[in-house]
DNA sequence: GTTATTCATCGCAATATTGCAATAAATCGA
DNA sequence: TCGATTTATTGCAATATTGCGATGAATAAC
C-alpha cells in the first residue's frame, strides 16, 4: 500500500534505511558533492549548478535537512547550507554497523 | 512527475544513489542483516523472520538482486541467497568516493 | 502421474516521490 | 516605501514504491 511498516523493524534498521534513503537520489548526491567541492557554505548557487527547477532543488534540500545531514543558516536574503558534521559522524557509525558485518562475511556460494 | 532525471546526472552520482536507494528500506536492511547473521546462504526462512508476506519479501529480494548486492542460487526446490561480495566491494568503493570527501571537509558554519 | 513445497509474478490499492509553475514570505538596496 | 532577489510553500500531474492475495512455474517426494 505504499506505506513502509517502520514499526515492524528495529530502530537501528530504520535509522540505516533513513540515512541511505536520503542519499538515494542523484540530485541529492550532486548537492552533497557540491557542498564538498566548495569546501565551505554555499549560498544558493545550487539552482544554477543543478539541472532542476528551484522548487525541486528546495525540496531535495529539505529532504537532506530532514535527515539532518545538512543545515542552513540564514544570511541576509540568502541561505548558507553546509554539512552537519556531527550528524554525518552518526550516519557513518550507523551505516558501518551494517557494513562492517557485511565485510566480515566470508562464506558464500 | 515522479520520474528521476537520471540522464541529467553523472554515472557516479547515479551509482551512489542506486546503491543507497537499495539499502534505503528497513526490510532490505533486515534481509541483509539476516544474511550476515546466518553467516552462509539462507534458503527461504526469510519469510518466517520478516513481518511481511511472501510476495513482499520476494519483491525486496529482487530489488537487492537488481542492485547486484545479493545473488540467488537455485538449490532444488528452494533458493539460496547470499551476499555478492564483489558487488559489495564495488558498493563500498562507490560510496567511499563520496564519504571520504565528506569526511575531509572541515570548514563549516 | 499426483501432491506438496518453494519462490516468482501478476494485478490491485494505497501511499510516496519527483518535478514544475505559481505564489508567498523575507530581506536588502535604493 | 518600492522593487529586486532569494528561498519556501502550495497545488498539481505523473510515476514509483510498498504491500498483499491469488496465481504460476519448477522441483521433490511419493
Amino acid at each position: 500500500m505504499g506505506l513502509t511498516k517502520t514499526e515492524a523493524f528495529t530502530d537501528e534498521q530504520n535509522a540505516v534505511a533513513a540515512f541511505a534513503k536520503a542519499i538515494g537520489h542523484p540530485a541529492r548526491v550532486a548537492i552533497l558533492e557540491h557542498l564538498v567541492r566548495t569546501e565551505s557554505c554555499i549560498c544558493g548557487d545550487l539552482v544554477d549548478v543543478l539541472p532542476l527547477a528551484q522548487a525541486t532543488v528546495s525540496q531535495h534540500l529539505s529532504e537532506l535537512k530532514k535527515a539532518g545531514l545538512i543545515k542552513g543558516n540564514i544570511q541576509g536574503t540568502s541561505i548558507c547550507y553546509c554539512l552537519d558534521k556531527d550528524q554525518w559522524e552518526r550516519c557513518f557509525r550507523t551505516l558501518d554497523q551494517l557494513f562492517a558485518r557485511i565485510k566480515r562475511v566470508t562464506k558464500c556460494c
